[in-house]
DNA sequence: CTGTCAGTTCATTAAAAATTGAACAGTCGA
DNA sequence: TCGACTGTTCAATTTTTAATGAACTGACAG
C-alpha cells in the first residue's frame, strides 16, 4: 500500500459500476451518479457515504451530491446499518423508480417552462403585422403545442409500461 | 454596423431558436444543433449553410457538423433553392422524425453494447465461487436483463404513439 | 486547365460541466 | 461545553465537451 488508496471493487462490481457510469450519460447525468447507483445496485449490504468514497475513490463532496440527487429521484433508500451514527443506503432496483424519478425531476420541469415559453411565443405572433407571416408562425406554434401534448401523453405511458 | 456581425433574427425566430437550443440539451445534444434545427423549423423558406452561419452567428464548422447530425436523424430535408450551387435545407416538423432518429441513432447503439456487456457480466458471475454471492449477483444480472427487455418494449411504443 | 465557391475536416481554443477539498454545520456522548 | 465524527456546501480546479477557423476537397463555369 504505497500510493493512492485503491478502489476495492471486485471484477463483477467494477463491471456493473462501469455499466451504470456509462448508462447514465445517455440521460446527461454525471458519471459519479452512475457509479454510486451502480455500486449500491450490486451490493448485497447497504453502504454508507464513506464506503462509497473509499471504494469508488471519489470525493466526499461528489458522493454527497450524488446521493442527494439519487434520493430526490427515489432511486435509493435510507436504511439502518451497523453504525447507528451513519446513514446507510441501498439501491431501489426497480427501473420504474429510476425512470419515474428522472421524468418527474428532470423532464416535467422543462416541459412546464416550455409551456410558458410557448405562451410568450403566441403573444409575439399576435403582434406580427404581415398576415402571411403571421399565418405561418401561427401554424408552427400550433405544431409545437401539439408536440407538447404528445410528450405529455407519452410520459405516463412509459411509466405504466415499466410499472408492472 | 461598427462591430461583429449581428444575428439577424426577428424576435419570434429568436425565441424559437432559443427554445430548441435549450430543448435539445435535455437529450445531451450541443446547443448549436438545437439552434440550427430551430431556425429551420421556424423558417418558411429553406436555408443554405451560409444563411445559418450568418443568421445564427456560429462558425461554418459547427453548422456543417450540426447539419450532418440532423441529416442522420432524418430531422431535416435537402431541397432545391434559388442558388443551384448550394444545398438548401428545411426542417421536418414531425416530432416522430426527431425522436425516432434520436432513438435509432443514439439509444439503440447504447442498448446493443449494453447487451454485450451483460453477456460479459454473466460470464463473470459464473466464475464466482461463493455460492451465496453467486446467487445474489445472478439475481441482479437477471434484473438488468429484464430492464433491457423493458426498454426494448418501450421504445417502439413511443414511436407508435408519436406516429399518427 | 484554372479560379471560385460550397462544404468538410480536424487541430486548436474556448466554454461548460464535473470533481475536488477545505471550511462549515449539526449531532451526540462524555 | 467540548471533542469527535457524519455529512453539506461551494469556490477553485480539473476534465470534458463544444466551437472555431484555417487548410483542404471537390465541383463546376469560363
Amino acid at each position: 500500500m504505497s500510493d493512492a488508496k485503491p478502489n476495492t471493487l471486485v471484477e463483477i462490481e467494477r463491471q456493473v459500476v462501469s455499466l451504470f457510469a456509462d448508462g447514465v450519460r445517455v440521460a446527461g447525468l454525471p458519471r459519479s451518479v452512475g457509479e454510486i447507483y451502480g455500486l449500491l445496485f450490486v451490493s448485497a449490504e447497504p453502504l454508507a457515504m464513506d464506503d462509497l468514497v473509499v471504494r469508488l475513490n471519489i470525493s466526499k463532496g461528489s458522493v454527497s451530491q450524488g446521493l442527494k440527487f439519487l434520493r430526490t429521484l427515489g432511486a435509493i433508500r435510507e436504511v439502518e446499518g451497523p453504525d447507528v451514527r451513519r446513514t446507510y443506503y441501498e439501491g431501489d432496483i426497480e427501473l420504474k423508480k429510476l425512470v419515474g424519478g428522472f421524468i418527474r425531476e428532470q423532464m416535467r420541469p422543462h416541459m412546464e417552462s416550455g409551456k410558458d415559453r410557448l405562451k410568450a411565443l403566441e403573444a409575439e405572433v399576435a403582434k406580427e403585422e404581415d398576415g402571411a407571416k403571421q399565418a405561418f408562425y401561427d401554424e408552427r406554434v400550433k405544431k409545437l403545442e401539439r408536440w407538447l401534448k404528445q410528450a405529455k401523453l407519452v410520459l405516463p405511458l412509459i411509466q405504466r409500461v415499466l410499472g408492472e
